[in-house]
DNA sequence: ATCGGTGCAAATCCTTTGCATTTCC
DNA sequence: GGAAATGCAAAGGATTTGCACCGAT
């Protein structure tokens, strides 16, 4: 006889501590940043717990990957855009996303089957222009 | 009194192979893939080499990186957008892209100025759907 | 002849993994 | 109590760098 073992996924102190940490800011912040920011609270936190769940959160769709030169991510899931600094590395939310992109994220393409997207545009913010 | 150098680059054979394989191939291969490529042609060339010019190509936007999971390569700069395939990793075209897109690369943002962009779909192509 | 580019090997950086231990349900 | 998650340290993989030599202009 075979028993449906149901795995059954943990809510941990670390995952909550993260997936707070994510929601709670808009600064896009890299894998290195989330382990400096979650260790402020729980100070013995290894990079490796904090690198499976990112992991796991955004296979979830819990999360957003941005991938850019370096990855960062958004506790914000909703269809947005991003603009990178190319200088000083900073994400900006980009909120106006045309019809276009909208349906091609809502699987109206013939390649495939869409499940996430990442529209980034790099160039130089306004702070780092003037510089 | 201050000579203007003018630092130029050279055109070396090593440069000329890279950047002519990039513009023959539509399979937007990754770094690892253009080394095994050219080095088909140029047996002693080195992974540094074939580093170090994709990232100056890719500076002087002469050919595109394509920030997905694993960083890949175009050669065709032309504005145009990618969906990736999360199961066979393979890279395709996506040709229509919305005006609002062209908008905002083309600087009409208020965030900065606009230098490139990177539009990736993510998903199972048809191919990997089917399996 | 100059000095930018190359090849090599070592270094670095980011991320993943194996394993013993902890902790959630 | 038992599986899932953690922390640690070590491994893995991709990319970068230092340096002596090579070769395009």
């Amino acid at each position: 006889m075979i028993i449906n073992k149901t795995h059954k996924e943990r809510l941990t102190s670390q995952k909550k501590i993260i997936l707070d940490y994510l929601k709670s800011t808009k600064t896009h912040p890299t894998a290195q940043e989330v382990y400096l920011a979650v260790k402020k609270i729980l100070p013995q936190i290894s990079r490796a717990t904090v690198y499976r769940n990112l992991k796991m959160l955004s296979q979830k769709k819990e999360i957003l990957e941005i991938n850019s030169e370096v990855c960062h991510f958004d506790g914000d899931t909703s269809l947005h855009g991003h603009f990178v600094c190319q200088k000083c590395d900073k994400v900006f939310d980009i909120n106006s996303l045309c019809r276009q992109c909208k349906a091609i994220k809502k699987n109206k393409i013939k390649i495939g089957k869409v499940q996430s997207c990442n529209i980034i545009f790099y160039g130089l913010c306004k702070k780092c222009q003037k510089k």
